[in-house]
DNA sequence: GCCAACGTTGGC
DNA sequence: GCCAACGTTGGC
């Protein structure tokens, strides 16, 4: 299993509405680079979900239910979208102050590329990420 | 609100 | 193919 983090702004799409909806069809990603990352998630991956600008943090789980089709939101063929379903919220938001601040997240795509909007993570970073979100990969 | 980073567009 | 101009993202 591969992991992942999205980044949305919870004013255009948050995990609050996410979890109203039960699901999300992750479309409109207009960069090469994402839009890899989006290619290679398959069904059941794991995704931190992150609310970029206001608070910036990581929220809550999704995990993947759907593999890349090409995006509805446009006929230019060259954009996919995939589908995501919540899993569960942190217990408590990972700032990105505090991811910064950890020496052990230093090489995370969160951290050094701050535009990208799909990136992936590694098993590591995603239980550590959760275990400072009052989580655990069990539970 | 500002601005750095960075991706895209288009003129040459 | 280069690069200036411009637009967007997102941290602060």
């Amino acid at each position: 299993m591969n992991y992942w983090l999205v980044k949305s702004e919870p004013e255009t799409y948050s995990w609050e509405r996410f979890v109203r909806e039960g699901t999300a069809v992750w479309d409109g990603v207009r960069n090469y680079q994402a839009r890899n990352n989006l290619k290679k998630m398959k069904r059941g991956d794991l995704v931190l979900f992150y609310h970029s600008v206001q608070e910036p943090s990581v929220v809550g789980i999704a995990k993947v239910t759907r593999e890349f089709y090409k995006d509805p939101t446009t006929k230019d063929s060259r954009w996919v979208a995939v589908q995501l379903e919540p899993v569960k919220p942190l217990n408590s938001p990972v700032s990105l102050s505090v991811i910064k601040s950890r020496k052990e997240f230093q090489n995370m795509a969160l951290v050094q590329q701050s535009r990208l909007s799909v990136m992936p993570v590694t098993p590591l970073e995603f239980e550590r990420i959760i275990a400072c979100g009052g989580m655990t990969a069990a539970s």
